[in-house]
Order: C-alpha cells, then structure tokens, then sequence
DNA sequence: CTCAACCTTCCACTACACTGGAAGGTCAAG
DNA sequence: CTTGACCTTCCAGTGTAGTGGAAGGTTGAG
C-alpha cells in the first residue's frame, strides 16, 4: 500500500501519516526503490488503535508511550489501565472546573439581565463584569 | 506608577502588560523623557476587568472587543450580555461533550479490569482499547 | 511522449496566552 | 563611579495536532 492508498483506508491524509512517523506513531516504513514508502495491512491496524486512543481522549505522546512498550515486545496492559484511570481522573476534574465555571457565568448573566444602562456609565469598564 | 509596580499590584507581570499593550488591552502608556511606561491607576481597574473577563472564560480577543466598545464611548452592555451567552452555550457544550467522553472512557476502563494477559498477546495492539 | 496524479523533503503556519532571553539604556543608592 | 535593579525593543519558543505550500521526482494511462 501507498501512503495515499493506507490515508484513505484509515480516514485521514498522507500528511498526517509523515507527521505521525515523524513523532514515532509509526514505525518508519519501507521504500520502495524510488524512494515511496509502502505499508502493509498491520499498519492499518496500528493506524485504527491510534484513532481509538484518541477518541478516548489520550494525547499522541500517551499513544505513543502504549505502541512503544508494545513494539518492545511487552503488553502494555498496565500501562493503559493506568492511562484510563489518570484520563478519568482528568475528565472528571475538567467536568467539576466547568461546571464552576458555568455557575460564574450564569450569576453574571443574571446579574446583567437587571442593570441601568446609566449603572454603566460609571468610571468603571463594566459594571457587571 | 512604572510597568513593575503596575504589574505587581495586578498580579501579572511586565512582560504581559507589554503583551496587552501590543494585543490592544491595554492603551498605549504614556511615556517619560527616558521612554519608560508610566500608568495611572485607572489602568488597574482595567486589568481588573480583563482578570474576571477572563475568569468568566472570555478569550483575550472577545475582552478586546468590549474594551474598545468602551474607549469608543458606548457602554459594552448589550455586548457583554451576548458573549455571556455565548460562553454559557459554550461551556454546557463542553460539559455535554466531557460527559459523553467520561462514559466511553469509563466502559474501555471497566472493560480492561476482566482481561486475560493471554488475550493481549494477539495481533493487535491492545486488546480492550 | 506527455500529462495528471501521486510521491518526496523541508519550512512555515494555525490558535492561545504568554514566556525566555539577548542587547542595550536608565535610575537611585552607597 | 559603580552596581544592581529596573526599563526598552525585538526575536524566538512553549504545547497540541496537525495543515499549507514550494520545489522537485515517479508512475501509469492514453
């Protein structure tokens, strides 16, 4: 497969798949004699596992850490547990900080529903922010 | 007040209020003979309102907006009101979609807790991601 | 033989809100 | 007069996950 043929197989471009070569997503490929990297099926594979890592929220540097132990022939069982139970950790966080956030919000929307044009005349830049 | 002095009652630094100054947040500052900045202290009732702008989630483009609503002489309100809007909308998206990434994430974890090592020796990168 | 469609590398750029550092000028104390 | 803390400008980099484009080489069909 052609690096064009394996982008479209796994619904993203030729582009990306350098770049993920590039950040050590991907093994480097073979050449052909020209010089055209070409792939075989098992790279799909790897380009699917990556999209599902994702999905689940991992950034490419976590992914990585996962393909790399496997690549050294180790499961990366543990790791990956690990991962999901740090993500959780951090969603779980980001659902609290935003709902904190939307609770501000709200309070200031509610607070500006009710106010003189002439409260915002004052020195200040706005009366209800 | 200098740029060090205006920046520690603010609780920033002088580096970011040249960075302001450049982004249009803050007017450009007065100067001495010698070229040092020098602010009154109205410049801090405005670094004030770009701190709860942005503690209310608001991009430093969209409190430019507003501020220079304000230095053109109208008062920001109506304005204001629809960019709370806006972020409110934003923000319950975000929740929404932190809540969707919870559950999958959350499955892969459960499922990943009754797994065979055995199982994770196949072909594929992982088993349960 | 030519042409389009593909491939190669390399460099720069996106958004966001800063931060770091170099090279040089100014100010106040001792 | 010197020293150190401050100030100035300007250029470059941070992290994330790519995207855009230039300049040039390869492949396959007509």
């Amino acid at each position: 497969m052609r690096i064009g043929e394996l982008a479209q197989a796994a619904g993203t471009t030729a582009k990306t798949l350098r770049f993920y070569e590039d950040q050590g997503l991907l093994l480097p490929a073979a050449r052909t004699a020209s010089g055209y990297r070409h792939y075989g099926p098992e790279t799909l594979a790897r380009l699917d596992f990556i999209h599902r890592g994702q999905a689940a929220g991992l950034t490419l540097a976590q992914i990585r850490q996962i393909l790399q132990i496997r690549d050294s022939g180790t499961a990366p069982c543990d790791h990956v547990r690990e991962l999901l139970d740090m993500r959780l950790a951090e969603v779980d966080e980001q659902i609290a900080e935003l709902g904190r956030l939307r609770a501000t919000i709200a309070q200031l929307r509610t607070a500006a529903e009710n106010v003189e044009p002439e409260t915002c005349q004052a020195g200040a830049v706005c009366a209800y922010l």
